[in-house]
DNA sequence: TTGTAAGCGTTATCAG
DNA sequence: CTGATAACGCTTACAA
């Protein structure tokens, strides 16, 4: 796509009857320039419609100000608000967001990250998906700043910020118990993440040692229509369940909608439901869900204040949020 | 934020024993190179973990590879889904996407088209908001690409992607009356936009042509409460409307939520809703929502394809979609 | 404070 | 097919 040439500092200079490096310390702030000399280069610059180049910019600097967004599955309503916080932190910190879909094949987020580097991005900020660990040390090694979010824990050098699932799992266990629910289960996908698995031990574990029995189902993707797939075979049982833990507030708005309209169960009087999120939808009057707040605010400023710090060698750091118990109407006696 | 620098392709012609030239050109598609020559410089740069920088290659071709997403309220479900078509349609075509919030203040969609021209972005997509004519102008001057999703017609220069949304709100008014309605209703934000405002005209306009009056009411920003609030104004009037029709899906379930939880009416049998833009909760059995879908995935490959287009000029383009009716429960006799 | 000059990592041009 | 050389638009010593 060929263009016309943009206006250069050059012709700013020029016009304004200084020289290139006069512009280019116009628009550098903190440099010394003379207030008159000031004055002509901007007058010209406004005159010419002159913006700086920040691909020659970055190339000088070594400091493109991109930040790379990883991101699978981005229209889902908690993707969709962590990008909207992620977007508006960096831009508060003079970054801007590149926004890499990975949802195509395999091994894409590597490939996101290959472009990451292409564009010399000063940081990349992983939603979704775990990177092969030689893309994360190539990464690393050329001072490119790495944030995983809700990843795997045990990798060293990036940024890891991770909520407190399992502690989180054994509260729901309690609110159930509390409501005097006793025939526990945990509704899963078949993702198998990290943090997915984290709550599913956690509420196991904790159901345990209560001397509870749970059940456990998993099926499909991380979606609505799973949790609608995961009602049809917790319910259907012999002994049904009266309470259930969904691993997400999407898979939990799946399960309630097919235990009302399939299966006339009233909740919570019949079953508790929990979920967790904090998605839109979850306050909204038909599903008016007890599920966990996930801080996507904090976690955005978090990784951004870290990924703008000037040290030079970052301190591997991670981070753990404990997530709110937002209380509704989908768990008896809150 | 110093970077230790990344390889550059001198070092990779210098452990290949090739000049910088041929190191250019095996990655540059098209390029004529020696197998055995290619091989050599792939070696080295597989070794030396050598990317090409975009940056530099943007300053030489002045093409940057970038193209900007200009949105505010990107977590809701419509935008969101839009964005996800995006990224994914600007990918395929070897593009990346450079995402802009405008959330913040106003005139920002100007100062997003100023970062998309220091970027020197091939070309910037608006899903919200309306740019200044001067600073559009400016864009395409640049030879900047500009693309408008459901915005003002009027412009020249742009690709203007827009729905039929007046004759698609006629087809409603068609529904609601074959459905036996005969006091409709038209719940619409305040927010006042080109492609809502068609809607709403539209909508009035088949209605007064079959000699039915039509009820408008509009408040606050186009979201879920907004409907609450309107379901709160429209069905406690004295005649109260049979039949709505909502300017969006999101204004929708608020609508519903509230007509179902708060005034105990049935949809359809009371009621009947209709909403557009189909979003994801519409199909939810719980709303159940007859809407139009808006076509996301064509809409993204319209304005990529156009973008991506080699033609000096592109000719002044304006397209429109009629959107598909999509039969659900929440309007009776589909 | 200002201008000059060198250099960032590429690609395009043009001999060989 | 290959390699030298000249841009691209900018920043940044360095010298004036």
């Amino acid at each position: 796509m060929p263009q016309k040439p943009f206006v250069s500092a050059q012709e700013v200079a020029e016009r304004a009857g200084v020289s290139r490096s006069a512009v280019s310390r116009t628009f550098t702030p903190g440099a010394s320039v003379s207030p008159e000399t000031r004055r002509r280069v901007v007058e010209a610059a406004e005159a010419l419609g002159y913006h700086v180049n920040h691909l020659a910019r970055g190339l000088m600097r070594n400091e493109s100000g991109i930040v790379c967004l990883i991101v699978s599955e981005m229209s889902t309503p908690y993707r969709a608000n962590l990008i909207r916080a992620m977007t508006q932190q960096l831009q508060n910190a003079g970054k801007v967001a590149m926004l890499i879909n990975t949802d195509r094949s395999d091994g894409s987020v590597d490939l996101a990250l290959r472009q990451a580097i292409r564009y010399r991005a000063d940081a990349s900020i992983i939603l979704s998906g775990m990177p092969d660990r030689s893309i994360t040390q190539l990464c690393l090694k050329n001072g490119q700043r790495l944030v995983l979010i809700n990843r795997d824990d045990d990798q060293q050098g990036p940024l890891r910020i991770n909520l407190d699932d399992a502690e989180a799992a054994g509260r729901v266990v309690t609110a159930f118990v509390r409501a005097g629910c006793r025939r526990l289960a945990f509704a899963n996908s078949q993702a198998g993440t990290p943090s997915l698995m984290a709550r599913e031990h956690g509420f196991v574990g904790a159901a345990k040692a209560m001397g509870l029995p749970v059940l456990v189902e998993r099926h499909g993707p991380t979606n609505y229509e799973s949790g609608r797939v995961l009602a049809q075979r917790l319910l259907t049982l012999g002994e049904r369940p009266d309470a259930v833990f969904c691993a997400t507030d999407l898979l939990a708005c799946g399960f309630m909608d097919a235990a009302r309209h399939q299966f006339r169960l009233s909740i919570p009087d019949q079953l508790c439901v929990a979920g967790f999120d904090d998605i839109e939808q979850a306050a909204w009057s038909s599903y008016d869900l007890t599920t966990f707040a996930q801080p996507v605010d904090r976690i955005a400023r978090e990784a951004v204040a870290w990924l703008v710090n000037e040290r030079e060698e970052p301190a591997d750091h991670s981070v753990r949020f404990r997530p709110d118990l937002v209380w509704r109407s989908s768990v008896r006696g809150g």
